[in-house]
DNA sequence: TTTGTGTTTAACCATCTGGTTAAATACAAA
DNA sequence: TTTGTATTTAACCAGATGGTTAAACACAAA
């Protein structure tokens, strides 16, 4: 819900690397050094990642010896499944013909500001998406 | 499915003035000013957001005279919702808990690189997630 | 043609991001 | 105590990001 947590968790999506270190903790929890294996990277720069990661909540890191296992924690992907939920209807269907009628029907308000003698064709092109 | 499409995507999320310009979306396609109101920030600002998430291909941006009228276009969310699904069973439920189970049991795999001879305990505590 | 409105582009700036290498830290094992 | 392994921190760097103001562009209307 918290509009900063749902910052960080896409965020921390936003990265490919970061995208792969969860599907491999998916198969369950490991250490910093197994996680970066598949990555032409440096230690460090993995380190970074995983900070991300624990920031947005994604990740907890352990200690054990010198080790840091590292485990995924899934609640925040939740808060961002739910947030992207509410345009399932956009996507599903034939959504966006419907929309166009939607929108026209609508049209009677004046989305324009200053749009009092205009007419009242479609915002763009005849009959389907605007390009 | 593309990594690229998805990078772009939730970097499109992860700011809150363009999750709140698809929201406004979602309700209808409008003008750029008309995008802009709610928002404390210049014009400028708002047009490159909007750069953001047509390159993520989340809206189409069409002409009409003068206005750049903008539609939600969401299919990219999609592929978002799709990815995210595939750690759905692990918010769900009683998961973390089960969690452990299964990575004691997969404990027998040497995860750790040099580990011949170490105890085989838990990776940290006695029984409950990692702190 | 001039004027006004809507929007983008250009140039600039501060901060964030994602990477690097080198050094520090934490711990196990010898 | 020394050595070796796992990881993080520090310092740095290039490029991206998110904002600004000023100027340019596109078009409608007077």
């Amino acid at each position: 819900m918290s509009p900063d947590r749902l910052n960080a968790v896409f965020a921390a999506l936003a990265d490919p690397t970061r995208r792969a270190i969860l599907e491999r903790l998916a198969e369950g929890m490991t250490t910093v050094t197994q996680l970066a294996a598949p990555h032409d990277m440096s230690l460090p720069a993995i380190s970074k990642h995983l900070g991300v990661l624990e920031r947005s909540g994604l990740i907890e890191r352990g200690r054990e010896a010198q080790w840091r296992p590292c485990r995924l924690k899934a609640a925040p992907l939740k808060e961002a499944v739910d947030w992207i939920g509410q345009y399932r209807r956009h996507w599903e269907e034939s959504f966006d013909r419907l929309d166009e009628y939607l929108q026209e029907l609508q049209a009677k308000k004046p989305v324009r500001k200053g749009a009092s003698r205009e007419k009242s064709r479609k915002l763009s092109g005849p009959g389907t998406a605007v390009r």
